[in-house]
DNA sequence: AGGGCCTTGTAGCGAGTGCTACATTACGCT
DNA sequence: AGCGTAATGTAGCACTCGCTACAAGGCCCT
């Protein structure tokens, strides 16, 4: 059993339970392994998480490039539509909540939880300008305006103020209908 | 030594050290108790967890109402700008960061943490509406708006992507220069 | 002064934490 | 076949966790 093959396993557990309750020896247990093999594989705590946290992370991108439509979007609207859809699927639902663990993390400083969710960003924002619409005037500052909105929307739905975000998208300037939120 | 003496003092020690760190015995080093007397006064740790999130987020509350400049906004450029100024002050820093980690446990369904959580949305957003400009065609609609751009803002800023958030405002149909963003 | 409650100190329980020491097995290379 | 390293099991250490049992003070009321 290497580190590969463990990894998959120990995100599935990450995703299910959060990372408050990664502690050693629950994620050996759900890799079939022991926590002296965890530490064994690689070295202490810490860069297991951040390992965990790296493989979650291409897991993401992957899942999230696979999901996109074929077409391009015509509209801002449509864009921000189609991503809240996706992101909202019962399938995105652990990424999610893992996320915001993530931003707490960071936020707190814990190690290597600032680089994780930087770089889920980064990668986030270039995804969304290729999301773009064909003819938008300014794809590039048009990408983090929407990724800002998707963002705060988000956070409100977690809240519990799904209707606040849908409320605010919808006085927004992207206006129009956002079907769906 | 009542609940009402101890909050304040319970209440420093979240604000500095989070949540994930408020076990039972530093919490009563920090209000010159014991873990003993904590649960005595408040139960169990949930409802001391409960009791503390309400007592911050009356802090918060307090200090933002008395943050609010007298004259009202011009625009909702400058109502962006504004709240952005006060929300990234240091002494606000301590909230903020505390702030993510009970939208976490919100996410993650933690007993308690939703319903602060909400709470002090619904209040920040109640308070959004009166600082809007006076002659502002939406003022509900237009509170909800910014509130879901602030937020997403400042969930941008805290992972390390201030300039995206900045690109992103800029880009919105609030134009202008957001000065100090 | 004495009864009764509010408050507090001391000690500890059982469970879980990250991690390590030590020993043994498994396996590839010459 | 023999050697060396990689991989793994067993036990345990020192610590923290939330919470409780028990007992003793302190203070008010009559």
């Amino acid at each position: 059993m290497s580190r590969e093959t463990l990894l998959p396993l120990l995100a599935a557990h990450v995703l299910e339970h959060g990372l408050a309750a990664a502690s050693l020896r629950p994620l050996a247990k759900a890799a079939a392994t022991s926590d002296r093999m965890l530490i064994y594989h690689f070295g202490n705590k810490e860069q297991l998480l951040a390992d965990i946290l790296a493989h979650i992370a291409d897991t993401y991108s992957l899942a999230l490039d696979a999901a996109v439509g074929g077409e391009r979007a015509q509209s801002r609207q449509e864009v921000v539509s189609r991503i809240l859809a996706q992101v909202r699927e019962p399938a995105m639902q652990p990424f999610q909540t893992l996320w915001w663990e993530i931003v707490a993390g960071s936020a707190r400083g814990v190690p290597g939880y600032h680089e994780a969710a930087e770089a889920v960003m980064a990668r986030l924002l270039e995804w969304l300008e290729t999301q773009m619409p064909e003819n938008d005037p300014d794809p590039v500052g048009g990408a983090r305006y929407l990724l800002t909105l998707i963002e705060g929307a988000q956070m409100l739905s977690t809240v519990g103020h799904a209707r606040t975000a849908r409320e605010g998208l919808l006085a927004s300037d992207l206006a129009g209908n956002l079907s769906g939120d």
